[in-house]
DNA sequence: GCAAAAATGATATACGTCTATCAAAAATGA
DNA sequence: TCATTTTTGATAGACGTATATCATTTTTGC
């Protein structure tokens, strides 16, 4: 009943062990037909090579890096302690992960930090990216010195990462818009949108997938140009309040971060206030949620995708295929289908 | 910069490495002094066992079995499809998954698949259980030969399994119930419910959680009783027929399976049709999403859950603590936040 | 048919842990 | 103090793979 072994392949296939293996990882200087009858008896007997034995053999140990952008934003304050939770529980699994802080938003800064990455001796790294055709060249060194690069929560051109881990932005503008439409209730109205800033192609994505929906779907409501707002909160209070004031305002919707200012604002007003639609679940935008000071929140589940990050990275690393894994969807958040608050979480685990 | 071994710990605690050994894997018989100087050293060196080579050296394969109930089921099948999809990605870590299938819904079935179990040699078992008192002799049973049971999609009775995996299902209802009230824009309505029966502990939780939050957030929308549907596609089918005769029905609501029948009959209809709220994305409310003929699937994720029901399984067999995992949540689909179809990846999968 | 090149076989060591065995040392009790 | 028990040390084999070396066999080209 025990799993066959290189060995049995190889005795199987009538070569030596030393053949199996070279096959196996192909090491080269094989005849096709020694090739072919390993192959065979691979699928015959049904071997697979035990990881754990392998990796104990080459004493592999896999760093990563992350590099996020530095800043108190709650949204990558989060990811920066789901990374740190990640790392604590994969030691054992000799996986080391160090969070790198870049400029935020910046095409220099991170274009220096990934080329400050070549010094260092880490496997794979995972980039909250920018859209920049300056970022291809030290990304291109990194990957020809066999480090696995993916982008994380924002991409990075195409051709420098091997993959993507973060939501479509576009579907999660749409499913903003649909569901604004649906709050309508076949009624017309009247949005106000709010962005950063329409040079993060984030934002860009999600409004027009908002747009998109909401002109064909629910033509009768009508979507107001955005304010821009550079992700301030002060910003987006002075705004919001400005906005509560007009009449027929029916919905809210912010594209960006900030949303501290948009529920200070919603706060202070009275009467029946707006639909409103956040992106991010963060602790106060959890907290309007429950207070009823917004109906939705567009969450990416950042949890998710680190998760993701390290089984992507560790799978490149090891150069094998990918396990299953649940698709990356945007989550709408209402109330009632809330997550255990992950401070809980956190003193729950001290209690332990 | 290699990490600490046992033999590091050894030498730098001053005792042998048997005594060390005898520490970690705490065989007793050592002196309070020097477990107290492993301790330390182990602390001091941060030590962590390499799993790889403690998985290797005790030559541990992991048996799973999951229990889900026979039948033509849309949303088991998809359950089972998982399974084996996520068995095939490891074998490499020596975990084998054994799908067994139960008479559906049927505790003296259970009961008695339960009790086979006793004669397997299984590591862990997940199971699709029923609230039953009837099920905790055989469950005591084999958690007493050292075998780790959790409950899948529906729960056990609490004290027979180590964990659940699934979601709550009065969550689901009261975010069903949320979005139907969004979805009348503040104006009245009447919402027609159906349910498969209401001994289906997750039936009767669905609808309480509904009915909660009408009540409580828009009571000016009327529940009407649910209509029995016993699961069946044509009784829902007939059903929802006359149902939509009825003037003034602003929603549907359906908290169990059979949604085949409903799809039909809201296809057949012409003209305004009520806000359709259904349970799990499977082949068909997904297509019908697609075509506009209902609005919104709560979704459990069962992709989700049986990669949590091999993590959880796997911890537990090794008495180790959880890994950080994503929680648990009634997700919502609308047209706009679909995953890739599934029959789409394995298409995919198979070119590669 | 011969030399050179390519392919294969045999074998040894290492990775870090688990498990077991046996001998030696230390602690305990009377 | 001596016998008994408890604790400790030393060590060896196993798990399955990776990697390297060196000798031997087979194939290739001319």
């Amino acid at each position: 009943m025990t799993s066959p072994t290189l060995s049995d392949v190889a005795r199987a296939a009538g070569v030596s062990y030393a053949t199996a293996d070279r096959v196996i990882n192909n090491r080269g200087n094989v005849a096709e037909k020694s090739i072919a009858k390993v192959r065979e008896a691979v699928t015959s007997l049904g071997y697979v090579r035990n990881v754990a034995a392998a990796n104990l053999s080459r004493g592999r140990i896999y760093r990563l890096a992350f590099l996020i952008p530095r800043g108190s934003n709650a949204f990558f304050n989060r990811i920066r302690q789901h990374i740190d939770h990640a790392a604590a529980h994969h030691v054992s699994e000799r996986v080391t992960a160090e969070v790198i802080e870049v400029a935020a938003f910046a095409v220099e800064g991170l274009q220096d930090s990934i080329s400050a990455l070549l010094e260092r001796d880490f496997d794979g790294v995972a980039i909250v990216g920018l859209q920049s055709a300056a970022l291809e060249a030290p990304l291109a060194e990194l990957r020809a010195k066999g480090v696995a690069v993916v982008g994380l929560v924002s991409d990075l051109p195409r051709a420098a990462r091997a993959a993507y881990i973060g939501i479509d932005n576009i579907a999660a503008g749409r499913t903003a818009g649909r569901m604004v439409g649906l709050a309508h209730g076949g009624q017309g109205g009247k949005v106000q949108t709010f962005a950063g800033s329409l040079d993060a192609r984030d934002h860009a994505e999600r409004l027009a997938g908002f747009r998109e929906v909401l002109s064909t779907d629910f033509p009768q409501i009508t979507v107001l140009d955005p304010i821009m707002t550079k992700d301030d909160a002060q910003v987006l209070q002075a705004q919001t309040q400005e906005v509560l004031t007009q009449q027929g305002m029916t919905a809210l919707y912010n594209v960006g971060a900030g949303n501290s200012g948009l529920i200070a604002a919603l706060r202070g007003g009275q009467g029946k206030r707006p639909f409103c639609v956040v992106h991010e679940l963060v602790a106060h935008s959890r907290q309007a949620l429950m207070a009823r000071q917004i109906d939705l929140v567009i969450d990416q589940r950042p949890d998710v995708e680190i998760n993701r990050a390290f089984t992507v990275l560790r799978a490149l690393i090891d150069a094998k295929d990918l396990p299953p894994m649940p698709e990356l969807v945007p989550t709408i958040y209402v109330r009632d289908n809330l997550p255990a608050d992950s401070l809980t979480d956190q003193m729950k685990a001290q209690d332990s």
